[in-house]
DNA sequence: TTTGAGATGTAGCGGTCGCTACGTAGCATA
DNA sequence: TATGCTACGTAGCGACCGCTACATCTCAAA
């Protein structure tokens, strides 16, 4: 092993870029491929078929995502109010807008029964949640998971209402919160 | 006229039956057609492209959704708690998820550009939020619109969350907010 | 030098897509 | 009866879809 792997992690990650800026709805076999300098006849020579090559490269992007959040890490646990500051400009940021968008996409394609969709965008979900929650102040965990729950719900319907235009009243709404 | 309106009116409302039961992804014209029973030369005789129909059909979905709402209003101004606890379960229930199904999906293709689901999906966000703000007690204007967008955020993070399956920690968070 | 396996190009299959050309029933009016 | 408009069926176009058959090329091992 370690031979031909690296071509097809390396294509792996060149699709993300592509899928992350283009998104799943124009994820096309042709045009992915003239994406990433190949043919549709290549992919499926890496992978057995499309749905296989997606799942790779929506986990590649769920890594990418991790890879962030730990980034954005602090050492201390902070009060909800405090990570809440943190956390809403991080996901309206021009930098992860990208993941925010195939997020949404994620969430809608699983809300419809896709089960990839669902498998990957619930693995995100839960991790988001994790992650929200050892960073936060709280008597227990289970106020802990709490607290972030809801954490998450208001950032992530900041997320689906920036999507529709309402960015503005989001930031007039924030900072009162 | 309202001659030959009632045909073009009837194919709206049970295009939009069929758009809230399996959403905008499987909307092509041929499969469109057979729901309701007439063909996809019929429908662009109707109306002048697709774009033009799925128009027509999300304006009368969004009136349906405004139809929900108004029957769900209360005439009395609510805190911002009671409200909450009122609108989470409206958003989460059967009845209304085919209609938050839609939305996801609405948000996720404006989110990617597309013109028409950008102004259906705002018009409706913004008419939630009037409605929202409009049942709210707060000392001004200014105030009960930002409790309404947060309580939005909030609420629209839910519906996200619930696509991936995150149901049951949303039902175990909301108790304590 | 032969051989064999991985890598790649060419071409095309059957299907669906939005959309259109063309013909023609039905029916109201002149 | 002749005319003309609305309503509709049939058939198909060109583009794209996921996927595959088949021939070939490369290059290292035997």
């Amino acid at each position: 092993m370690g031979k031909d792997k690296p071509r097809r992690a390396d294509l792996i990650e060149r699709l993300a870029d592509h899928v992350l800026a283009h998104g799943l709805g124009s994820a096309s076999l042709r045009p992915l491929a003239a994406a990433v300098g190949t043919s549709d006849r290549m992919l499926l020579y890496y992978f057995p078929d499309k749905a296989a090559l997606l799942s790779a490269v929506l986990e590649a992007v769920a890594a990418r995502m991790t890879e962030l959040l730990d980034r954005h890490r602090v050492p201390v646990s902070l009060p909800r109010a405090d990570l809440h500051d943190r956390l809403l400009p991080f996901v309206l940021d021009d930098a992860v807008w990208p993941f925010m968008q195939l997020w949404l996409e994620l969430a809608s394609l699983a809300a419809r029964g896709d089960p990839a969709c669902r498998r990957v965008g619930e693995a995100i979900a839960r991790g988001f949640l994790a992650w929200t929650a050892q960073q936060l102040l709280g008597p227990d965990d289970a106020a802990r998971q709490r607290d972030a729950t809801n954490l998450l719900m208001h950032v992530e319907g900041a997320v689906l209402l920036k999507s529709l235009g309402l960015g503005e009243e989001i930031s007039a709404a924030i900072a009162k919160y």
